[in-house]
DNA sequence: AAGTATAACAACCGCCCCTAT
DNA sequence: TATAGGGGCGGTTGTTATACT
């Protein structure tokens, strides 16, 4: 049995106060992250390691970009779900200053609606088939205010990572055949040609320029698609 | 103006993977 | 090789704000 990650009976759990915020900031900009078991200790906080990593992940870094999503970043959130499935850090990875959270919830409230008005299922990116096609509101992209396109139609597998969306699948089904795709979809042009960002630097210095971005590149690098490249 | 429904955001939970021993 | 622990991820829930009746 593993015990857990700290005494919950003795740390603070809900919303974080500014006290709190300005202590976590002031403790990783002195000693760094990392340690998350033990900082809060050492930081004099009343918190689990995991909800300080959490909160310093999601709300305090300082390249934060807040805000609302522009149109690119929700085309590129809608492309890359297609490709990824429910992998929301490979996805916030690629958009410089959001974080897995954001673009997770940003998904479930606006995008996965935003795709099923469309008529398209989000689950597997395929084109709703029990909606008829002119029923489908900017399916011609001619109203909409983004570029939308997705053609993406991965086979229908349900994974446990990506609960029922489709596994990472082979980029020669991206650009080649897709036997799969219904007929009549909107113009789908779905450039999900990726390659691993620049390996030009080493990796201490590709770290120190963004330790985030160098982690997914990490993870994608893993990722069970020998053939998926990420583009930058 | 009050009550209710819905949306959006923040945070927690539990599982999994990786690494050190 | 087996195992324990730390860290990370995705799913889910809770809370607050806003819209609607």
């Amino acid at each position: 049995m593993r015990k857990p990650c700290c005494d919950k009976r003795d740390t603070n759990k809900g919303a974080w106060s500014k006290q709190e915020d300005q202590k976590l900031i002031d403790y990783i900009q002195k000693h760094g992250e990392g340690s998350w078991r033990t900082l809060p200790q050492a930081a004099g906080l009343l918190r689990c390691g995991k909800s300080c990593r959490l909160r310093w992940i999601n709300y305090l870094r300082p390249d934060l970009k807040r805000g609302n999503f522009a149109e690119d970043e929700e085309d590129l959130i809608i492309k890359l779900h297609a490709l990824l499935g429910n992998r929301w850090s490979l996805i916030a990875g690629r958009l410089p200053g959001r974080t897995d959270n954001e673009v997770k919830n940003y998904w479930n409230s606006h995008l996965r609606r935003k795709l099923q008005k469309m008529g398209i299922d989000p689950n597997n990116h395929r084109l709703n088939q029990n909606l008829p096609r002119s029923q489908t509101p900017d399916a011609s992209g001619s109203t909409s205010s983004s570029s939308l396109k997705t053609n993406v139609t991965p086979a229908d597998k349900s994974s446990k990572s990506a609960g029922d969306h489709p596994e990472v699948f082979d980029a020669e089904n991206v650009s080649g055949d897709i036997p799969d795709i219904p007929r009549g979809l909107p113009d789908l042009n779905l450039d999900l040609t990726i390659s691993v960002p620049s390996s030009s630097l080493t990796k201490v210095e590709e770290e120190e320029q963004n330790p985030y971005a160098s982690k997914v590149a990490r993870d994608v690098r893993s990722a069970e698609s020998p053939t998926l490249l990420l583009f930058a």
